[in-house]
DNA sequence: GCAAAAGTGTTCCCCCTACACCCATGC
DNA sequence: GCATGGGTGTAGGGGGAACACTTTTGC
């Protein structure tokens, strides 16, 4: 037997919900379609899964054709497959979220596809069901960051107390105590402090932290309360 | 444009991890496959998704045929692509995890697959990739158990503190105070004490308790803390 | 010298943990 | 009356939350 017979098969594409993080606001890096059904209408980069080609590896490709980037986290977020969800054909669609740097982004030279940071909360309509796999990965980032220290993703090698507080503040869309995130943060000994300071923010200047990647590897599966129940979580 | 060109097209299965639990150790209902190839092998239940059909209708569909079973307790729990991973076909397996109470498992009339429950501690080898799958579904389920309320999906509707934590004790694979544990779980307020006893498994006799349904939905989402780090979750 | 952001310490309270004894019943 | 599992109370400790003042420096 070389073949299942009597079923059908369908078109499977991957879908890259990538978030990023400008030092005030999540942003997503979407684009505009460059091709029909919907060409010039906001979307998530995407592309179909080749022959001989796993998912994570279309999903790593198609960032990388985007961002120019490597070595990126990324992660599975869901598989969409409502039969008229791509009304063009069957189409399953496999969804990965990333997280990166927004400084390390290089728009691409040949960049064929008008790629652009928008933020978060001021959303464009998206083509086909793109926004409820945003909406989901949102939660889902939301879910994850709260108990795993996938955040520092989103920020240079190199951050300030103050910057990764922004940034936790961004994603759960509240603010903290300053004195008790840093204590808090500090306690995970995840971060390191360096001898310089950032200083374009204030005039005082804030020291910078690094990754302890050791201890990150080691604790990033431990449950890790970063967040104490922000609202609603699933 | 009525097709994408130039693309393949793959086949889409489903596969379904389903839990239960017998009052001591965790399950699997697994099947001995009925086609080619590794015909009468182990393997979880799956089949083809249908044209016009979504995932989460093709799992519920699959689940039903097995079990006779509806409104069960499902996820999507992940989607396998690599492209060697069935060696007959390329062919993408989108994998849900259910929860379901086994004593409402009724073995169906035209049994033609030979479904068994087996200890999850003790699992025979299984075609494919399908003991990855397993893997990754009994992750999750520690995972979201420690956090939410599912467990309660794997009971009847009436059930006894003490089969509750045997319950837990067996997702974990710990043991817990039994003090602690009956003060944290009512603490959530989501059982409702009943006026009957079940008398089978000791000669007092242990109050039966139901969800409280409305609760139960309203708090679903909210972050519990059913279980302190046991080990490492991801 | 003043404005703006960084950095730090303490108290209180709640929840989690550890731990031991009595209760109800079938035999 | 004894063995078996069910059910409960308490004390201590750790961690999270609330809260205010000093420091640094550019202007």
């Amino acid at each position: 037997m070389t073949r299942y017979s009597g079923q059908s098969r369908m078109l499977v594409a991957v879908d890259c919900i990538i978030f990023g993080f400008d030092g005030e606001k999540l942003k997503l890096l979407l684009i505009k379609r460059g091709f029909e059904p919907q060409k010039n209408k906001w979307s998530l980069m995407g592309g179909f899964v080749q022959p001989g080609e796993g998912l994570e590896s279309a999903a790593a490709r198609i960032l990388h054709k985007l961002t120019g980037l490597e070595g990126v986290y990324m992660e599975q977020l869901f598989a969409f497959g409502e039969p008229e969800r791509d009304p063009v054909e069957r189409t399953i669609s496999v969804t990965y979220f990333a997280l990166i740097d927004i400084n390390q982004y290089v728009q691409q030279l040949t960049d064929e596809y008008k790629a652009e940071w928008v933020s978060l909360d001021a959303l464009p309509d998206l083509i086909f069901d793109h926004v409820e796999m945003v909406n989901m990965a949102k939660e889902k980032l939301r879910y994850k960051a709260a108990i795993h220290p996938i955040l520092f993703e989103l920020l240079p090698s190199k951050f300030t107390i103050p910057q990764l507080q922004l940034l936790f503040e961004a994603v759960y869309d509240v603010t903290f105590d300053k004195r008790n995130f840093s204590r808090k943060i500090l306690s995970t000994g995840l971060l390191i402090k360096q001898k310089d300071k950032e200083r374009l923010s204030s005039k005082r200047g804030a020291f910078y932290y690094k990754l302890d990647k050791r201890k990150y590897n080691a604790k990033f599966n431990s449950f890790l309360n970063f967040v104490t129940d922000p609202g609603n979580l699933k």
